[in-house]
DNA sequence: AACGATAACATTGTCGACAATTAGCGCAAG
DNA sequence: CTTGCGCTAATTGTCGACAATGTTATCGTT
């Protein structure tokens, strides 16, 4: 995971200039990222510029041959599924951990967050809160003290699903729905019940996964 | 996943051996990783022993420090436990996606690997056989027809592993029931039984770690 | 006109030198 | 004796130039 602290060199810099520029939509996905021209671009040598791309590429948002260069990953509907077949693996074990590992002034602080997330949703009602969402699957998978899960999800895979949330549009509603599903996750896990909490987030995810496909296929 | 025809670039040739040293123990765990030194040593220029690291960091086989360095990844028992907690995750889900994707024949196939493999257990008794329980993985792993899964844990994870069974000296017994279990898992594949496939891959790590675990207790 | 070889171009890979930062050491002050 | 400051040495970060590879355009042949 990387800290405010921890961006010092230029090539931090970079990288993550580079990424939200990805993930943004800013460079377009599938694109050639041409190593002179970004250098060019955003001002830095050739070699931060592969330094960033490098570390993309094991973020798995550009992909690199050798010899030719290296292209923004395209987003498609498989790609999408895999992703969320990942992550429903991945975040089920992390809230599975969670249950145990947790503090339970950590659970209290992220109850706290829930009911504050859940004024706002009931004012303004059909107001997509992806902040909230976000720091919520954030204190789930921190909470499970795994430093892989930490870093495959928060470092990796969150980034692409924001991708896919950005560039194919899909700002839900499932607004209440998805907030009644995290309410159970955390009443599981304060409940110090890893079965279930396991079993309510991979459920959690896998009907956001058919909620996007559905959209997917309207448009 | 990196094929033979991938490995072109002296920054390739040089990350795979570099991981191999550290995998097998030649550069020791905990260890400093001077690029100066390293550059000499492995007679090629610092940005490509650089890129090596970089690579290595994004494998967590070595973690870096800005303005600092980089170190080989300290063996812990707490790492170990992550680590399989991480595994017992994923290769579950794989396990459920090769039940639901691979082909007919891939099964048979590896259903034929597996009698195989048990004419060999048969004959030399205690030996133990890496390499068929590393096929066995790798056969599951890629049957899921996920990248993500395909990436992390066979460009990662598996190498982490191999490093904790290298270093810590843990080349089973197990070999018996470890067979069983992988018969049990690969019926569950045939039948497309995707619950069960999952269910008892799980367990089969869960089982791998606490053997794992012992030993690591006992010595 | 179509195809293949070849040469010119553009892009990536590799290298050595310089700049910036950190770690270690000695010295002085409290 | 301990602590804090400053200097030196060593290591990492950054850069521009050169080498190797891939791509494209041109030209000649069939």
């Amino acid at each position: 995971m990387i800290s405010k602290e921890t961006i010092v060199t230029s090539a931090d810099k970079t990288f993550l200039q580079l990424r939200t520029d990805i993930v943004e939509g800013i460079i377009p996905a599938g694109s050639k990222l041409s190593e002179t021209e970004l250098s060019t671009k955003y001002a830095v040598s050739r070699a931060v510029i592969r330094e960033a791309i490098n570390r993309l590429t094991s973020c798995h948002l550009v992909e690199r041959k050798a010899n030719v260069g290296a292209r923004v990953v395209a987003l498609s509907p498989e790609g999408l599924i895999q992703l969320y077949q990942v992550r429903e693996a991945l975040e089920g074990m992390a809230a599975r951990l969670a249950a145990r590992y947790m503090s339970d002034d950590e659970i209290a602080d992220m109850q706290a967050l829930l009911d504050s997330h859940f004024d706002k949703v009931k004012d303004s009602h059909s107001y997509y809160q992806e902040a909230g969402d976000v720091d919520f699957h954030y204190r789930i998978v921190t909470g499970s003290k795994n430093d892989h899960l930490i870093s495959v999800l928060i470092d990796g895979l969150y980034h692409l699903v924001r991708m896919y949330r950005v560039q194919l549009g899909m700002a839900g509603p499932r607004v209440s729905t998805a907030f009644d599903e995290h309410r159970h996750i955390v009443n599981a896990i304060a409940n110090r019940d890893e079965e279930l909490a396991e079993m309510l987030m991979r459920r959690h995810i896998l009907y956001s996964k058919n909620n996007i496909e559905k959209k997917l296929n309207n448009d």
